[in-house]
RNA sequence: GCGCCAGUAGCUCAGUAGGAUAGAGCAACUGCCUUCUAAGCAGUAGGCCAGGGGUUCGAAUCCCUUCUGGCGUGCCA
C-alpha cells in the first residue's frame, strides 16, 4: 500500500528537519523552533517535482529573511540515500526538489506488486460505514436527480472501500407512511376508472396524477379484472399497495442493476413499524421529556437541541411522520446494526431535513450523540436538451426517468458524466453525453486504454513481453512525457485518499482524464516499436503501469476499460 | 427575514486545507498520419477569479460586506 507521494513529503520534510538540526548544532539558528513547512508538488514541473515553502513560513520564527534561511537550510541539506538527486533556491525561497530514476523505477514496481489494490490505504482502519443513497419514494420512477444519487453513492462508497472501509450499501424503501397511503388511493381510483368511467372516482388532492398510475392500475386489472371492484376499500387499497410497491421497487432493482449499482440491503421502513421500533423510539423522547402534544399532534421539541424549529412527530390523525421515522431508522443504523459510521446522500431539496436531523441527533437519550452521521448533499440536476432547459415535472409527466436515460446513453458515458463534479449544480447536456466521440470524456479515457492493449498485442506479436519492472531501467525513461507520465501514475492512492476524505469521488474521474492525456502525449512523443530494446522495454513496462491503473480507476468507477475501439 | 449551496475563458468545470506567470476539456483558428489506434498530438487566441474591504512575506483559496442565481424554512418525503 505504497503512497509514494506522502512518501516523498515525508522524506523532504525529515531532509530539512536534519538540515535544520545541523544548523542549530553549529550555533547558525536557534533551536526549538517547530516549523510545519508544507511540501507541495508545483504546478509546472520546472520548479522541481516537489517543493518546500519551510524557508517562507519558517522565516519569521527564525528570524531570517526566507532566501537567506533556504541558503542556509541547502548548505546543511545532504541528499545522500534520498529519493532525490537535486534540490535547488528559488523565487522567493522555495526549495525545490528533483527526484532521481530509482524513484520512477519504484512506481512502476508498486503498480506490478499491488495490482488490483494499488491505490489502497488503511486510512479507514476496517470501520463499518454505511452508505444510504438513492432511496427513491417506490411510488413512482427514478427520475434524473436519482441517477445522479446513485452514481455519486456507489462511487463514494466505492472509494470508501478502497480507503480502508468496511463498507454497506443501503436503498431505504419507504413502503410505510402517509405518501404510501396516497399511492394506494391514486391507484384505486385509477382501477375504479377503469372500470366505471372517468367519473367514477377522483385521485386525491395530494395523490399521484402520473401515467404510470394508470398503467400499474391497468396491469393490476389485466391480473385481477373486476375482482376487487366490490371488495372492502380498505382490503382492495391494501392489494393495490402491496402490488403497486412490489412492481415498482422491483423495477428499480433492475433499473439499478442496469446501472451496475448492487446494494447490500434494501431496508424496508414498514420492518421499522412491525419491529415496534418507531413507537418504541417514541416512547424514548417522549419519556425523557423532549415532546410535547400542540393541536392534537405530538411534537419534537427540536429546537431544544439547536434546530431552528420544532418538528411533528405524530399527526392529528394518528399517522407517524417522516421525521419520526427517521429517527427510529438511525437509531436502528446505529444502535441496532451498530455502524461506526453512516453516510447519507441526500437532494439539495433534503438539505434542511439534514441540518435538523443533525440537531436532532444530540439528543442524549437517543444514543447517536456521539456517532459520526455525514451527509452529502448534490445540488440539483439541471437538464439542457437541444441547449434548452428541460423541465423536470412529475405531475405533467415529462420527466426522464432513469431507464429512459439508459435507453439513450451507455451505462458508462451516464456513470461518467455523473460523477463530473462533487456535490455542486450539475448541468447534464443529453446531447453531449448521448455522443459518442471525443466530446464525451469518457471516450478520450477509454480510448487510452484501448491504445494501450492494441500497443502491447502488436508487440507481443513482435516477440516482445512486459519485463518486470526489476528487469529494467528507469533511468531511461527520462523525456519529459516519460516523467510526468510517471508522476501522474504516482498519484492515484493520493487521489483516492482525498476523494475518501471529502466524498468526492469526481476526483477519480478527473484524474483519469489527466492520466490518458499523459498517456497520449507520451505516445506521441515516444516510440517504443524499433527502439534499442533496453528503452523498448522500459517504455513498453511504463505503458503496461497506464494501462493497469487505467483500469484500476474506471473499475473504481463501475466504468468497462475496453480493449478495443 | 433566516439557513444551505454556488458565482473562475464564449460553454462545462478543475484549482489537492494560503504559494511561484490562475489550469483542463469543448467550441474557434493553424499545423501533424507511407512507421505502435488521428476517438490522438502540437500551437494560436480567449481572464478585473461577481464587486468592495480586511488578515500576511503571499489570497481564486481565510474573515467581513454587497450583488446575482438555485434550494430550503409543510401535521410532504
Amino acid at each position: 500500500m505504497a503512497n509514494l507521494i506522502q512518501m516523498a513529503r515525508e522524506e523532504i520534510a525529515a531532509l530539512i528537519e536534519r538540515a535544520y538540526q545541523s544548523a542549530v548544532q553549529e550555533g547558525l539558528l536557534p533551536s526549538g523552533v517547530q516549523v510545519a513547512g508544507k511540501v507541495e508538488i508545483p504546478k509546472e514541473s520546472k520548479n522541481g517535482d516537489y517543493a518546500s515553502s519551510y524557508a517562507l513560513a519558517a522565516a519569521k520564527p527564525l528570524n531570517k529573511k526566507p532566501r537567506e534561511l533556504a541558503e542556509l537550510i541547502l548548505a546543511h541539506l545532504s541528499l545522500e540515500g534520498s529519493g532525490f538527486e537535486r534540490v535547488e533556491i528559488a523565487g522567493p525561497g522555495f526549495l525545490n526538489f528533483y527526484l532521481g530514476a530509482a524513484w520512477y523505477g519504484k512506481v512502476l514496481s508498486a503498480i506490478e506488486r499491488e495490482g488490483a489494490a494499488y491505490g489502497a490505504s488503511d486510512m479507514g482502519k476496517g470501520a463499518r460505514v454505511m452508505v444510504e443513497f438513492v432511496s427513491a419514494n417506490p411510488t413512482g420512477t427514478m427520475t434524473i436527480g436519482n441517477a445522479r444519487g446513485g452514481v455519486l453513492g456507489d462511487a463514494t462508497a466505492a472509494v470508501l472501500e478502497r480507503a480502508g472501509y468496511e463498507v454497506h450499501r443501503e436503498f431505504y424503501v419507504n413502503d410505510a407512511g402517509n405518501q404510501v397511503e396516497m399511492f394506494a388511493r391514486s391507484l384505486e381510483a385509477r382501477y375504479l376508472q377503469l372500470l366505471q368511467g372517468e367519473g367514477a372516482a377522483e385521485i386525491p388532492e395530494d395523490g399521484y396524477h402520473g401515467e404510470d398510475i394508470k398503467e400499474l392500475a391497468q396491469r393490476f386489472f389485466e391480473i385481477h379484472g373486476d375482482a376487487f371492484l366490490s371488495a372492502d376499500p380498505a382490503r382492495r387499497r391494501e392489494e393495490m399497495r402491496r402490488f403497486g410497491l412490489s412492481h415498482n421497487v422491483e423495477k428499480m432493482k433492475t433499473d439499478l442493476s442496469r446501472y451496475g449499482i448492487h446494494y447490500d440491503q434494501w431496508f424496508l421502513e414498514s420492518s421499522l413499524y412491525e419491529s415496534g421500533y418507531v413507537e418504541e423510539t417514541m416512547q424514548l423522547l417522549t419519556d425523557a421529556g423532549h415532546t410535547y402534544e400542540k393541536e392534537g399532534a405530538l411534537w419534537l421539541c427540536n429546537t431544544a437541541f439547536g434546530a431552528d424549529k420544532d418538528e411533528v412527530l405524530r399527526r392529528s390523525n394518528g399517522l407517524y411522520t417522516y421525521y419520526a421515522v427517521d429517527i427510529a431508522y438511525h437509531r436502528n443504523k446505529f444502535c441496532v446494526r451498530g455502524f461506526d459510521k453512516v453516510i447519507d446522500v441526500l437532494g439539495a431539496d433534503h438539505h434542511g431535513h439534514a441540518v435538523r436531523f443533525a440537531a436532532t441527533m444530540t439528543a442524549p437519550e437517543l444514543g447517536m450523540e456521539d456517532k459520526t452521521l455525514d451527509f452529502i448533499i448534490m445540488q440539483l440536476v439541471q437538464l439542457l436538451q437541444d441547449g434548452k432547459e428541460v423541465k423536470v415535472s412529475k405531475r405533467s409527466g415529462k420527466s426522464i426517468t432513469l431507464s429512459d436515460l439508459l435507453d439513450e446513453i451507455s451505462v458508462d458515458a451516464a456513470r461518467f458524466a455523473f460523477n463530473a463534479k462533487p456535490t455542486n449544480h450539475l448541468i447534464f447536456d443529453l446531447d453531449i453525453a448521448v455522443r459518442e466521440d471525443s466530446e464525451n470524456p469518457v471516450y478520450y479515457i477509454q480510448y487510452a486504454h484501448a491504445r494501450i492493449c492494441s500497443l502491447l498485442t502488436r508487440l507481443q506479436e513482435a516477440g516482445y513481453a512486459v519485463p518486470a519492472a526489476e528487469a529494467i531501467n528507469p533511468a531511461l525513461l527520462c523525456a519529459p512525457e516519460e516523467k510526468a507520465l510517471i508522476k501522474t501514475l504516482s498519484q492515484l492512492p493520493e487521489e483516492i485518499h482525498f476523494a475518501a476524505r471529502d466524498y468526492d469521488p469526481s476526483r477519480i474521474n478527473r484524474y483519469l482524464v489527466a492520466l490518458a492525456g499523459d498517456f497520449h502525449r507520451f505516445y506521441n512523443a515516444c516510440r517504443i516499436q524499433g527502439e534499442e530494446q533496453p528503452l523498448l522495454l522500459a517504455r513498453l513496462k511504463l505503458a503496461e503501469s497506464v494501462r493497469a491503473v487505467l483500469k484500476n480507476g474506471l473499475d473504481l468507477l463501475g466504468i468497462s476499460a475496453p480493449e478495443a475501439m
